[in-house]
Parts: C-alpha cells; sequence; structure tokens
DNA sequence: CAATTGAGCGTACAACTGTACTCTTAACTA
DNA sequence: TAGTTAAGAGTACAGTTGTACGCTCAATTG
C-alpha cells in the first residue's frame, strides 16, 4: 500500500474541507457554495474536485459526520465532568453552549440542513441528534430508574429545548444570551421535575 | 384612484406569490427559487418582476408575514375551541398539526429562514414565533395567575416544543406521527406540571 | 379627445455554474 | 529501470442567472 501519494490526496482532501468550512457564515450557507469557489478556496482546479467527491452533497455529508464526532466527543468530556460531581443541567448546558460558541458556523451547518433541501442531509442531521437523545435516554434510565418510553420522551423534550436555544442563541448579544440560557436552564428544569412528579403520581394510583 | 389598472396588477402581484409558493416543497427551497423560475411560473417576462418586488427577498418577506397571518388567524380559532371547553394542550396541539398538514410548503418556508442566510428573513421569523410566545404568555398570566417572567419562560418552552415536533412531522408517516404527537403532548403536561410544582414549591417556602 | 402614465415584453450581456474531455507529470509497481 | 497509475491542470461548452435598457400600448387623467 501507497504512502507518499496516498498521504498527499489526504492532505488536499483536507484542505478541501477546510476550505468549505471557512467559506460557511452567518450569510453563507452550504447550499449557495458552488463547487468552484470550494475548488478555488483550496487552491485546486474546479474539475480536480472530483478526485475526492463525487458531489458537494457528497462533501457536505462529510462535514456533517466530522461534526457530529467532533459534538459527541464534546459530551462525553462533559459527562466526565458531571461524574466529579455538578448540576447535570447546567454543565450538559453550559458545555454545549461553548461548542456553538466556538464552532458556530458548523453548528449553523446542522441547523439549516436539518430541514434543508436534502433528504440526504436531513437523513444525516437526524441522525446526528437521535445520538443525543439515545445517550441520554441511557442516561436517565442508569441514573434515575425510568422505564425506557418515559426517558425516551424525556430525553426527547430536553434535546429539543437545548438544540433549539443553541440556534437562537447564534445572534444573540452577550447580555441577551445569557438571559436565554437562564430561561433554558428553567425549562430544563420544569419538564424534569414535571416527568418526576407525573411517575410520582403514577405510583400513588393517583 | 383608478379601479381597473391596479385590480389588474394586484392579481398578477398574486399570482407571482402563488407561483413561488407552489414551487415550494421538500426539495426546493424558497433560496434556491430563481427570479426567472418565479417569473415563468407566474406567466409573466423575467424583467416584469420588478414591477412588483425590489427582489426576490422582498417576495420572500411578503409570504412570511401572509404565512404569519394565517397562522394566527389559526390560533384564534382553535382559542374559540378552547373556551367552548376541552383540553387547553390537545386542541392547540392539534390545531397546529392541523395547519402544518395543510400548508407544508409555506410551513418549511418558515423552518428553513429560521435559520436562513438573510437576516431580514430570520428577523421576520422570529417576529412571527414570538407572536405565538406572547400570545401565550398572556394566555397563562390570565387563566393561571403567573408572574410574568415565569410565564415567558413556560411559554417559551411549549412554544419550542410545539414548533420543532411540527418540523420533525414533516417528513413521517401517519403512524411515526401519531406516536411524535402523542411525547409531544406528554412532554408539554411536563413542562405545564413542573412550572406549577416549582411554583407551589416557591410558595411554601420549600 | 389628446396627453400621460405605467404594466409588461423583448433583447442583450456579463457573470457564473457543473462537468466532459484531454494532457501532464510525479509516484508507484514489477 | 521501464511501464503503469492516478492526482491534478487546462480547455471548452452549454446552461442559467440577475438586470439594464428601450419599446409597446391599454388604461387613466385632465
Amino acid at each position: 500500500m501507497s504512502t507518499n501519494r496516498a498521504l498527499q490526496k489526504e492532505q488536499t482532501r483536507q484542505s478541501i474541507i477546510e476550505a468549505a468550512l471557512g467559506q460557511l457564515s452567518a450569510d453563507k450557507s452550504f447550499s449557495n457554495l458552488s463547487l468552484r469557489e470550494v475548488a478555488r478556496e483550496a487552491g485546486i482546479a474546479p474539475t480536480s474536485f472530483y478526485r475526492h467527491f463525487n458531489d458537494m452533497e457528497e462533501l457536505g455529508l462529510t462535514l456533517v459526520d466530522e461534526c457530529g464526532v467532533t459534538l459527541r466527543q464534546l459530551m462525553r468530556k462533559a459527562r466526565r465532568r458531571i461524574e466529579k460531581k455538578g448540576s447535570v443541567i447546567k454543565i450538559s448546558v453550559d458545555t454545549f453552549m461553548e461548542f456553538i460558541q466556538q464552532n458556530p458556523n458548523i453548528f449553523r451547518l446542522l441547523l439549516r440542513e436539518r430541514s434543508g433541501t436534502s433528504s440526504a442531509f436531513r437523513d444525516a442531521v437526524a441522525r446526528e441528534i437521535n445520538h443525543f437523545k439515545d445517550e441520554l435516554t441511557h442516561y436517565l434510565i442508569e441514573e434515575s430508574n425510568y422505564e425506557h418510553e418515559q426517558a425516551y420522551t424525556l430525553a426527547e423534550g430536553l434535546v429539543t429545548l437545548v438544540f433549539n436555544s443553541g440556534a437562537e442563541a447564534l445572534d444573540l448579544s452577550r447580555n441577551k444570551k445569557m438571559q436565554l440560557k437562564q430561561r433554558l436552564i428553567k425549562q430544563l428544569q420544569f419538564i424534569v421535575i414535571g416527568a418526576l412528579t407525573m411517575r410520582k403520581r403514577q405510583n400513588n394510583g393517583n
């Protein structure tokens, strides 16, 4: 198996990926990136793009996957912090907000393609979000003895609230962002306590 | 003031709007609609478009506004149904789901432009969603004696959950949609009961 | 009725797009 | 070392886009 050649190829592949990520912004979504623009930014001829991806879509899906990996790593880090003690809700929210603060463009990619034009994209993003729901579901089952269906419903609600506040936080001032975060934490508390309360009532046959 | 001429103009204006709405679908978002496509569909010359809108963006904002009006009318209808009695949560959810069932494309427009490329769009959509939050906030204050801040936080959470489930419901089968709706209702109950519970605790000085 | 207005059309153009095809040349293989 | 492979460049083309400009001609106005 080759070393030098494959290595060079991998490098330009990476430069394509970085070029694409670098062009994403509040005013430029992936779907209005053109193959030529990306190639230009990556320093290759437009036609050379095809040596690495068949499509812009194929490149996009790669970005989504990479983003998912990064996010999951981050949440693992968050869980470690929780084990060392601290409020589950606050630490999770802090972690998430930290991520979108530092990677606004890749988070925008997720947001946009979640309801975007390509079903392959939509599916990919849905898959990433489902990872979150599933992990949280397991956490709730293990830590708080929830039954699966209840746990999933609860997890889904929590993830929805967090993800959405992330979306709104993108454009806000530091001040408004703080307020939003406070409200988010309250909403998460509401839903957690609500679920607990309903479970108690059910157990008491009430 | 003219009658005939202005009327004709209004008619082709409407045909532009309908053309645009007609072209929106799961696979075609407003931002990849071209002026020429819309003009073609509306049966006018590309350049005639400018007699009615300066921009595609101006057309888009019009669509968002129209969508907002429709939605608010619908929610008023829902409130009337509630006054004649019934579960607040269930009726609201039914109403909302009915809307996106019957107007999936215009709802997709809202979803997409919510985190889209144009800040004018984002603002417009945010404004529409805020209408919902505000109306619900007032409702909670009047009907359940919430204090304003708590009411707003609660309303925001509820609206977020509903709006988001709407987004997910778009692509689901009838069956999955029912399940989603069930979970949504549970999540709304969680959050409402959680808020009530926390308020009680606070009042008991607990 | 004569003059004005303005919605809509047609032409034209420069900019940009994706991609088919051919060529180069450095890295690999045997 | 001679032959093969494949990444990347260059050219070319047909298609689409927004929009500037000038024209037409029916409705409106005075």
